[in-house]
DNA sequence: CTGAAAGCGCTAACAC
DNA sequence: GTGTTAGCGCTTTCAG
């Protein structure tokens, strides 16, 4: 039994309990150097008896790695951004790291300190979701390898998608199903990702129809005035919308305003976003590949910090559609 | 300018920079001793210059505090989890403390894993929101302060919700309504706080009115067969649902089998999760006050890292009904 | 195969 | 007001 008010006990408290050297007794933990086989099972049971654990902190300091990689964040209350910290967590568990997981809601200041708290706590690298295409980090981030997700920031190894092409893609498809007038939501114009999409579908909406509005909102449910109005004027039969948040939330605001999607309007999303498997009707979307981004994402993280410096390659990933209810052919065709 | 390939540098280094000893350097840094003005500014501006950066494993070593917490949740896909685990960031930061984030996939054993590795990392205190009611964590957990969100486990200061008063307000809410034949789709009936939710429902439904079904389901929008078979059926006009992910699922399933939400069949949930709110119709749904439990986990564990044991309490918060639009009169009443 | 000792970067007595 | 120094818990040469 352990005592639970002591101290946690130490590797030298260990060597003590199973009389051995400091050394035995910390080779017999990480499994490391030339030990006898009955020493080593010793003093793992002795370990056992008095609940040692090892403390990775000072472990760390000693070897220079921490096994712990950052993961920074914009906005948790985004349900994209869940998901994908739940497959980094994930791969990141099988590559042996754990994982900081932070939100910085938003604010260029926080992501600052963010970046400034994980590398003082010596993470082993970083995988960082920028706010926008904006290196906020500067020098802070010294030698850490870092990859950036989705944002484009020069010097550093990029994860993206073909966003332009998933744009094309969602107004193609529009187009097949019969849409000429069709209307663009997108989400921040600020985001080099959001203008690429953005930029594609209306480059393909100019080829074959006509652009009823370019209109731009928050990564938000809610709505801001010009974007509402811009669907309540009924100006287009069909939207492309940047993002699926803000898919859902003009999704809601056109059924409580007496629009029947897909009837009265098709909509297609972009980011593929757990619910939007779930809202009635089900939303038409492209999908980021998010498993395949965090997997890469960690991998590459995985390969520079065991020195494999790797040419700052830049990923894409493809963006395929997903058709599910939210669009059928224009009523007045 | 930094030398973008050297070493980070160290207070050792800092101090020779500034032409100082170790400890004014630290005391610079730290704004502790009693330090000349004009060295403080001095050596604060070197650092700034070479670039220098705490670090704070190292600090943490030494003083045994690393102002970090562990926030260990079961799934951070249920949509529920993270918007606690963003408030519990925010508090924290607000306290001084960062926080780790994992995810333990539901696992027993991760979960133990996961404790482990953060109590190894020296994490100050845990915010716990354990798989079951099940203490998995036994002595690994030590001497570290620890609360525990929404489960009941002996020994712990635990934050918890009026389970049973939700419960039974959901179902006053469809009693008001005017149903009598009412189901119940439980989640996971081995978590205490479900069960005491659905068997308040249950009792309530007893009471006024008949028990049509009570089936359960994994905290998934994914059905089981038993559930979609009791929907189908048509045997009550309303249904208690335990979660609001389930009563996703129920929605979605529903409305594909032809059943009118709510003329058909009315639900009420269980979270308020954040899509509860977009869904159509949105849910009707007792809410979880997330914020406050956040807010309440992180003081309560400041408290006691801070060495005020304060008797562990047991902290109930309340469980409002949220009335939106997938409530109505049952069509034949 | 085992033990003694150095040192990772930092803080906090304690001396000057 | 500033400098010296002893460790925090651990890994890892280097001798025995």
């Amino acid at each position: 039994m352990t005592d639970t008010h002591s101290k946690r006990p130490t590797l030298k408290d260990l060597a003590k309990a199973a009389s051995v050297s400091l050394a035995s007794a910390s080779y017999a933990i990480n499994g490391t150097g030339s030990l006898g086989e009955q020493t080593r099972q010793h003093v793992l049971r002795v370990a056992e008896d008095i609940g040692y654990r090892q403390n990775l902190n000072a472990r760390a300091m000693r070897t220079g790695r921490t096994r712990a990689i950052g993961l920074v964040l914009p906005d948790l209350s985004n349900p994209f951004f869940p998901s994908l910290a739940q497959s980094v967590i994930q791969t990141a568990r099988r590559w042996g790291f754990s994982v900081y997981v932070t939100d910085t809601e938003g604010s260029e200041e926080l992501e600052r300190d963010t970046l400034k708290e994980l590398v003082g706590r010596n993470v082993d690298g970083l995988i960082w979701f920028p706010i926008r295409d904006v290196d906020t980090a500067g020098p802070l981030i010294g030698n850490v390898p870092t990859i950036v997700l989705d944002r484009s920031l020069p010097g550093f190894e990029c994860i993206q998608a073909d966003y332009a092409l998933g744009g094309q893609r969602a107004v193609e498809h529009l187009l097949a199903a019969g849409h000429r007038r069709i209307g663009i939501v997108s989400g921040p114009t600020d985001i080099a990702s959001m203008r690429q999409r953005c930029e594609a579908a209306a480059a393909q909406i100019g080829r074959h129809g006509e652009l009823a509005f370019q209109v731009s909102n928050a990564f938000s449910t809610d709505l801001e005035p010009a974007v509402a109005a811009a669907i309540d004027n009924r100006a287009a039969t069909a939207v492309f919308v940047g993002a699926d948040v803000i898919a859902m939330g003009i999704l809601g605001h056109a059924q409580t305003h007496g629009l029947k999607v897909p009837d009265d309007l098709s909509i297609v999303g972009f980011d593929d976003i757990p619910w939007a498997n779930f809202s009635s009707p089900p939303l038409t979307t492209i999908e980021m590949p998010l498993e395949q981004m965090a997997s890469e994402a960690v991998e590459a993280l995985a390969q520079r910090i065991d020195g494999n410096p790797r040419a700052s390659r830049r990923i894409i990933l493809d963006t395929p559609l997903i058709s599910r209810r939210s669009v059928a052919r224009p009523a007045a065709a």
